[in-house]
DNA sequence: ATGGTAGCCGCGCTA
């Protein structure tokens, strides 16, 4: 089973580019961000002929998650029961037998913001879902853009980030509670080249330098790592005429 | 030097 993660940045503009891209990799799961649309706006069509179920959950302008599936979803489940939220950033069904989480960590802005206030309280409440889905099914996938570069390797200039959004310590540790909760970082379950990111400013060539993070992470709880026989990320994505400012990644499982 | 770029029914906001 392959599983990918992408932030489209809009599906509107990005849908040529993720049919091109379905076509090429065949995922089974595809988690997307960002999708920038209303449910009534959604390219089910475009979805269903290129032979994905999908569940979705949009708003306009901001935010908007996707779950594109092989398999029917079932148990759909929309924002998180444990935190009301106006904004759409989370959706969970299960696919195969297997929990399935896609989410849109908010942003956080800058440090001490409003913002990043809501980004921690939202990712504390993620943990708690998290863990309420482990505890009925032990076989959970969560992936998507959180926001967060875990370490320092996932940071093309550490010193430049140290404490900054994207970055800062309480947002780490929120990452590592969710790991914490046997959730392992499928991108880390291999060798990897140095200087890998997911994510680089459309400004001042960040692409071109390289400046980039890596943000973006599939997680998979235990019984699900130990299947897990390759992961990647998809910067070609990234060269593309138009593109997102985020390259998909992918996760696969045996058996 | 707080810049710059992309997307959104925009006339600023979010990333």
């Amino acid at each position: 089973m392959k599983l990918a993660t992408w932030n489209v940045n809009s599906l509107k503009v990005r849908l040529p580019q993720l049919l091109t891209w379905l076509a090429a990799q065949q995922p089974d799961v595809v988690f997307l961000q960002e999708t920038k649309l209303q449910d009534g706006q959604f390219p089910r069509q475009e979805i269903a002929a290129a032979g994905y179920q999908v569940a979705f959950s949009g708003q306009k302008t901001y935010n908007g998650v996707a779950l594109l599936t092989r398999e029917a979803p079932t148990e759909i489940v929309f924002g998180n029961p444990l935190y009301p939220d106006e904004q759409k950033r989370l959706l969970t069904a299960t696919v195969g037998g297997i929990g399935m989480v896609c989410a849109y960590v908010p942003n956080g802005q800058s440090i001490g913001s409003d913002k990043y206030l809501y980004k921690l309280e939202w990712l504390d409440a993620l943990a708690r879902w998290i863990a309420e889905r482990i505890a009925a099914n032990p076989q959970l996938v969560l992936a998507g853009d959180f926001n967060i570069a875990p370490d320092d390797r996932d940071v093309h200039d550490p010193e430049t980030w140290a404490g900054q959004i994207l970055c800062s310590a309480p947002e780490r540790a929120a990452f590592q509670r969710l790991l914490g909760l046997g959730m392992k970082d499928s991108f880390r379950l291999f060798e990897q080249p140095e200087k890998s990111f997911t994510w680089w400013d459309y400004r001042m060539l960040g692409f071109q330098k390289n400046r980039g993070l890596r943000i973006d992470h599939i997680l998979l709880s235990e019984p699900l790592a130990s299947r897990c026989s390759a992961a990647a990320i998809h910067r070609e994505q990234r060269k593309l005429e138009r593109p997102s400012d985020h390259a998909p990644a992918t996760a696969e499982l045996s058996r």
